[in-house]
DNA sequence: GTGAAGGGCCAC
DNA sequence: AAACGTGGCCCTTCAC
């Protein structure tokens, strides 16, 4: 494919060429960098195209002048990418997002990624990839050259071939919006594909702000649970070792406590019934009757807490900033949910002696708002089921008023246990949870399991219809869709039962999780433009939670409109049943 | 040495 | 007969 372009290294010709873009309504864009994080390298090149002409516009020799974010040689091209009215198509565009306002400081406006829209398309088909490279392929049918991409763009001269591939990527970013748009249009992923084009400032923006972790107290925290978990290795193995015939002669034979196959076979030579498996779940029924396995599932659950959530966090303190600066991908799941990396900041262990780390900084606050039983007010919305809605609307504690309808008592009289059946059933009929699960969770017989869901169902009955239903027409279709049209094309073999069991609980999981990872980014929107000009900055959201640090004395405003931008969204949705945000003020994460 | 797979566990 | 959805990170094991 030839491109045309042209290569812009002075203010005046920058200004004409950002004077004729902006006749364009839709830009390809792009940006070529020096590294992958806008804290370690610089940006070198900025690409936009209307699709026949490319501009190229060289940084550096700006750069060597002075600021680039307050530098007005560049003002043209602030105003450019500004510009909500001009749409800027790029792939994976909070990376270039991101590199603009950290470098140019600029918001870039009217973003469109064809990444999420290619994501989104796939439709939860984990064969598919989404770089560049194979979106354009599939769209466009165009093989694209890519290995200039990790050439060395801090050269004092590029060369011709590193220009033309820069230019090139931002060109092909016009007909490949027209194909993507064809296909959004035909799928009806429009709305959806507006949701999520809307959710990328915002991100991009967290992902600058980062989360503060206090080193000091993670350390002291980790000093704490260190000296547990020798105690209790060392407890954990001579368990284990009493079974083992050499522990007699060699004094304690010691096992790797963090091999599966050596505990297993510790604990069968001990006469611990296993399962197949030892994960927790399964062991937690024999925990009772053998010391042995409690011991095991508590050093486990230490041992997690030190290595995934140990030093090793401390690497991703930006020492820039003193904080930490996740991935975040905006279509982490194909259920529309968000996945972290580098840290995972969604999986921080809810014991606050970790979560106390994470702080606001002098002088400032976080703000932590989470909704209160989202996906099961999604289900409760979607099914109409009056009685569960009205277990929303009567209780203040939402469990023991469903336990109430269940077992026919007043809400005063529910026991402990039926208050307990009732939550379980309650997480777990998102999930399509079955019986035998039910028992093992809770320890009653799989007959009594059986009754007590029988039970809930016959409370619920038109929630017990959708999810057959949902599970119905999954196979019927083959797609599912949350309430803003984001799809899942279900792929499974007739023959095979367990496909067919796994699509049908897919099916009843999908449109909840979905919707709520939906009303999530809208919230997410609604929160970035009212907080805008405002001391407020988003630090971490973990699926139905948002976390902003923002002035003290701005706290008090800013927990009032982000509970409004979270209640607000879910109206958007959620009409039957009445939405609940807990908003707190705080100085630490802790609920 | 390195990378993938399997198993396990953390979050929601 | 199978048995609760979505992720990421860590460890061990095993193949190259």
């Amino acid at each position: 494919m030839e491109v045309y372009f042209q290569v812009i290294s002075d203010a005046e010709t920058l200004r004409d060429a950002c004077g004729k873009l902006s006749n364009f309504n839709i830009l390809g864009f792009d940006t070529e960098t020096t590294e992958l994080d806008p804290f370690e390298g610089n940006i070198r090149l900025v690409q936009l195209s209307n699709g026949a002409e490319t501009k190229v516009i060289d940084l550096k020799p700006f750069a060597e002048k002075g600021d680039l974010r307050t530098m007005s040689e560049l003002a043209p091209l602030r105003d450019l990418l500004e510009n909500p009215e001009i749409e800027k198509v790029a792939h994976n565009a909070k990376f270039d997002a991101k590199w603009v306002s950290h470098h140019l400081g600029v918001n870039v406006g009217g973003l469109f990624d064809t990444l999420l829209a290619s994501q989104l398309i796939a439709a939860g088909d984990q064969d598919r990839r989404h770089n560049l490279a194979e979106v354009t392929s599939f769209f466009l049918g165009q093989e694209l050259d890519k290995t200039e991409q990790v050439s060395d763009w801090s050269a004092a001269e590029l060369s011709h071939s590193q220009v033309e591939y820069a230019a090139r990527d931002a060109a092909t970013m016009i007909p490949l919006r027209e194909k993507i748009w064809e296909r959004l249009k035909q799928d009806e992923l429009d709305r959806v594909a507006i949701l999520e084009n809307e959710c990328v400032m915002p991100v991009a923006k967290m992902e600058q702000n980062g989360f503060y972790l206090d080193r000091g107290r993670w350390l002291e925290q980790l000093e704490k649970v260190k000296k547990i978990q020798a105690k209790l290795a060392d407890e954990l193995q001579d368990m284990l070792s009493a079974g083992v015939a050499q522990a007699s002669l060699f004094g304690r034979a010691e096992i790797n406590l963090d091999s599966q196959a050596q505990v297993s076979d510790a604990l069968k030579n001990l006469g611990v019934p296993i399962p197949e498996s030892t994960r927790g779940w399964q062991l937690q029924p024999l925990a009772n009757d053998y010391p042995v396995v409690a011991k095991l599932l508590e050093y486990r659950s230490v041992a997690k807490g030190l290595t995934s959530f140990g030093e090793n966090i401390l690497e991703f303190i930006k020492p820039q900033t003193g904080r930490v600066h996740a991935d975040f991908r905006l279509i982490g799941a194909p259920t529309g949910r968000f996945s972290c990396s580098n840290p995972n900041l969604q999986q921080i262990p809810h014991g606050e002696e970790y979560r106390r780390a994470f702080i606001a900084t002098e002088g400032k606050k976080l703000v932590i708002a989470d909704y209160s039983q989202i996906e099961l007010r999604i289900l409760a919305d979607f099914s109409g089921d009056e009685n569960f809605i009205n277990s929303f609307i009567s209780g203040a504690d939402f469990h023991a008023a469903t336990a109430a309808q269940v077992f026919n008592v007043s809400t005063e009289n529910v026991t402990v246990d039926q208050r307990t059946f009732a939550k379980r059933l309650n997480f777990g009929v998102v999930y399509g949870i079955g019986a035998s699960r039910f028992a093992m969770m809770t320890g009653v017989s799989q007959p009594e399991a059986e009754n007590i869901m029988r039970r809930y169902f016959a409370t619920y009955r038109k929630l017990d219809a959708w999810l057959r239903e949902a599970g119905q027409k999954a196979l019927r279709e083959r797609i599912s869709r949350t309430a803003l049209g984001r799809m899942y094309r279900f792929r499974f073999d007739e023959n095979d039962r367990a496909q067919i069991a796994g699509a049908r609980r897919n099916a009843m999981n999908f449109p909840i999780q979905g919707t709520s990872a939906d009303i999530l980014k809208r919230a997410l929107r609604l929160l970035h433009d009212a907080i805008s000009g405002t001391s407020a900055k988003l630090v971490n959201i973990v699926h139905d939670e948002i976390i902003v640090e923002c002035d003290e004395n701005e706290a008090e405003q800013t927990a009032q409109t982000l509970e409004k931008a979270m209640i607000s969204a879910a109206e958007e949705i959620v009409k039957k049943v009445p939405i609940k945000v807990d908003a707190k003020i705080a100085d630490e994460w802790v609920k």
